[in-house]
DNA sequence: CGGCATGGCTTAATTTTTCTGACCCTAGGT
DNA sequence: ACCTAGGGTCAGAAAAATTAAGCCATGCCG
């Protein structure tokens, strides 16, 4: 039964390591299950190759079968779920978005809707939504519902700011790093310093609201997301100190798994999330 | 997602005691998960009453999501089984009933068919043919098609057949018992012996095979079930010395998950075991 | 009407299975 | 020639199943 998950996400994704991700355990849990099914059948399932495996034909004509089973199964669970707590709404997000973006709307979101739970799960990329038990997922990408066009630009304390005038200062300050975001320097870099070797030096964050909090702590400079920032900004504990902003490639967008029906709690804080409600940040 | 499947199976068979036995586990694995499952819900998908268990509503709505799913999933695993190895026919039986009626036949169907290899199972009880991977089912039962006909007759070694000469006698002989079929004396005895009060005396087995080598060892006299004695009366090495015979509730049936398209392996497998192909056991 | 057996679920301690984490190996790309 | 990406392998740790007892209503029988 696991051996069989295991195949599935293995031949869907293309790899054991995205399998493994997928199914939350490690490579070498997925390769025991594949062989230990490929043994009981006496026939493999993948050609293993050096730069990682492949179906058979055998594997290929048997994928769509799984795959089809085991979305059916994620939906039951989905339908499970929203049974038994039907007035909780479950969001998937980054966890920058939900700590920057989404919590300083949920009081608005519970003035508006009281009898409504959100449940909001951070996780670092999209989950498959066939699988996963979420009603509404929240991410840069290109699905979905249009939700904000970002910006990116450069963010930091008013003590800091007061010292920069052109891009050319960030040359000589310390430019706070996301580690899941580290190309963003380089983009706007492109924009702002045209054919300047510009690389940013500074502390790397793995999470970005961490180096929110530093930035506005005057630790240095930060690629800031325009919609992430919105808050301090307005409360002016962050500025922004030169005009430059680039257009992310991919907007903040809002999707579910299905269509959600008019009046169903999902659908309500959908709709909320989209109308921008308290985007009037204290 | 094991847990899921011991919902299912609970809710389907009615029981977690069936569920276990379905599963291939103890009753307490399934009682862990379901209160698992219960638990991560926070709802209640059983009501406990002192004689089992019965599904809240919640229970029942969610029910027939699953159970489509994971049939979906066994015909999955069913159609990569086939796909695996086509030339095998993967067939289900009583103990009783593979090492004595099926068994004798084998030679004759590997003969005729020599590309086929035919896997046999034994179980107690016949699968679900939904979930488990077997092409054949042979039972006695109601569904399927009738493969023989079946009666009860008492039968013993020829030294004792010389004693018998009436019913009556088996009063006082030893009576070889099996434990899965211990009522086909009570049946017999109701026809025989009517009026009677009839209770057979002497060793019980839980393997009728055993029961049937201990017959011809003189051990006693055995309530026969005609089909699966038929090689030791042709051989001699039983006797019937009594002409009451009476015909089983059941007849010995076979049949198969999906209708199975002619030339397939298992179809041909079918039909002759329905021709009664090697019938003349040496 | 009470004692006792019964069927079915639950619980706790033990054993078996599975997963992890750190390593190795191979082949392609730089 | 090195580095990286992806699988494979192994001993030890975590999780699951088993075993065996316990519980609690029901139903049967004296």
């Amino acid at each position: 039964m696991t051996a069989l998950r295991a195949f599935e996400a293995a031949a869907r994704l293309g790899g054991f390591a995205a399998a493994a991700t997928e199914l939350g355990v490690t490579p070498g849990a997925v390769t025991a299950h594949v062989k230990a099914l490929e043994d009981r059948l006496g026939a493999a399932l993948f050609e293993r190759t050096a730069k990682g495996v492949r179906l058979t034909a055998l594997g290929a004509r048997v994928l769509p079968d799984f795959t089809a089973a085991f979305d059916a199964l994620g939906l039951a669970v989905h339908h499970l779920r929203a049974e038994a707590a039907p007035q909780v709404v479950h969001i998937a997000t980054l966890p920058a978005i939900a700590q920057l973006w989404l919590s300083p709307r949920l009081p608005g979101l519970r003035a508006q809707m009281p009898e409504v739970a959100i449940s909001i799960t951070a996780m670092e990329a999209p989950p498959n939504l066939k699988r996963a038990p979420y009603d509404l997922s929240l991410f840069y990408g290109d699905h979905g519902q249009q939700v904000a066009r970002d910006h990116i630009f450069p963010v930091c304390a008013p003590a800091l700011a007061a010292r920069i005038t052109t891009a050319e200062d960030l040359h000589h300050l310390p430019c706070l790093i996301d580690s899941a975001w580290s190309r963003d320097w380089a983009s706007w870099a492109a924009v702002a310093l045209p054919g300047q070797d510009f690389t940013p030096r500074g502390p790397v964050f793995s999470l970005y609201a961490l180096a929110v909090e530093e930035a506005a702590n005057g630790a240095g400079v930060l690629m800031a997301h325009g919609a992430l920032v919105a808050g301090h900004l307005a409360r002016g504990t962050l500025m922004a100190p030169l005009p430059q902003r680039v257009a992310l490639p991919q907007a903040l967008r809002l999707w579910s798994a299905r269509p959600l029906r008019p009046g169903q709690p999902a659908e309500r804080v959908a709709r909320a999330l989209q109308a921008g409600t308290g985007d009037q940040i204290p």
